[in-house]
DNA sequence: AAAGTTTTGATGCAGATGCATCGATCCGTC
DNA sequence: GACGGATCGATGCATCTGCATCAAAACTTT
C-alpha cells in the first residue's frame, strides 16, 4: 500500500467533517424553513436550466451525481407532489423526458433565498472571494477522473 | 438576503460534487474487498484511539458526527457483529461504555491498508503535500461555530 | 431480418436514516 | 429528600438508500 501522509489524512478527514457540517447546517436552515431536502432543489434547478425545462433521467443523474434507482424514486415523489411531469421520449420508446412544472419553478424560486442566503451564511462569509477561489481549485482537482 | 457572489457558489458546488465522488471511489473500494462502510470503520478507530479502546456513546457522535438516535442503532450492529461491546458506566447508570473487542481490532487494522491506499490514490495523488495543506486550511474556516 | 448485446427506467427487498418521543437516571434548587 | 428539569440512550414509524434484477426498447453483428 502507499501509505498517505499525515497531511493528506488530515486534508481527507477536514473534506469530510466539513462537508458534512456545512450540508448540515444547511439542510436544517431550509428544513425549518418547511423546505424539502437538497437533492429535490438540485433537481429542480437542473431542470429549469434545461432546454424548455426538460432533461432526460441519465442527464439529471449525470449532473447532481446520483444513482439511476434512487432518482427513479425521487423523480416518483417529486412528480406525486407535482413539481415534475414524466412525458414520452421523441423517437425512443425506452427513455422519457421530465419537465419542470410550474409548481416546480415556484417551489425552486422560494426556495433560492433562503438556501443562497445559508451557503452566504454558513459558506460564503466563513472564506470570502479569494480564498473561495482558491478551494474552488483545490476540489477541482480531487474531481479528475480515477487513476489507473 | 445576502446573496452569494459566483465564486462562493461555485466553490460550494465543489465541495459537495468533490465529497460525493471521493467517498463514492473509496466506499466502492472497501466494499469491493469486502469490507463495511466508512461509518464502521470511523467508528472503529476512534475506540482503538480511546483510553482501554472505549469511550461512551456521546464521544463517539463528536468525534464523528453521527446523530444519537443514528449511533446508537449502528452500535447495536456492530455489536451484533461482534466488533463492540457495551459495558455499564461507572458512577452513572444512564450512560455506557463501548468498548472494541479484539475482533473489532482486528477488523480496523485489515481495513486500514485498503481504506489508506484509496485515500492515496484517489485524494493525495490528486493534490500533493502543499496542496493538501492548503486544502486543510480552508476547510478548517468552515468548521467554525456557527455566525450568530 | 434474426439473435445476441446494450441501454433505459422500474421495482422487491433489505438495510440505513430522520423524526418524534419514550423511560430511566442524574442534577440543581428549594 | 422531593420536585422539576436536564441528560442519556433506545425505539416505533415513515422515508430514503443500496443492491440485485427485471422487462422493454434500441442497437450491432452477421
Amino acid at each position: 500500500m502507499q501509505e498517505p501522509s499525515a497531511a493528506v489524512i488530515k486534508a481527507w478527514g477536514r473534506l469530510i467533517r466539513a462537508e458534512r457540517t456545512v450540508v448540515g447546517r444547511i439542510e436544517a436552515e431550509l428544513k425549518s424553513a418547511g423546505f424539502p431536502s437538497l437533492h429535490w432543489y438540485d433537481v429542480l434547478l437542473e431542470l429549469k436550466r434545461g432546454p424548455d425545462g426538460r432533461l432526460t433521467p441519465r442527464e439529471i443523474e449525470a449532473a447532481v451525481l446520483f444513482e439511476q434507482y434512487n432518482l427513479s424514486r425521487l423523480l416518483d415523489r417529486m412528480e406525486a407532489d407535482g413539481l415534475v411531469r414524466r412525458i414520452p421520449f421523441p423517437g425512443d420508446r425506452r427513455r422519457q423526458l421530465v419537465e419542470i412544472t410550474e409548481a416546480g419553478r415556484a417551489l425552486q424560486e422560494r426556495m433560492w433565498p433562503v438556501y443562497g442566503g445559508a451557503i452566504s451564511r454558513f459558506f460564503g462569509e466563513k472564506l470570502g472571494e479569494k480564498e473561495a477561489g482558491q478551494l474552488s481549485g483545490l476540489l477541482l482537482k480531487l474531481l479528475q477522473a480515477e487513476n489507473t
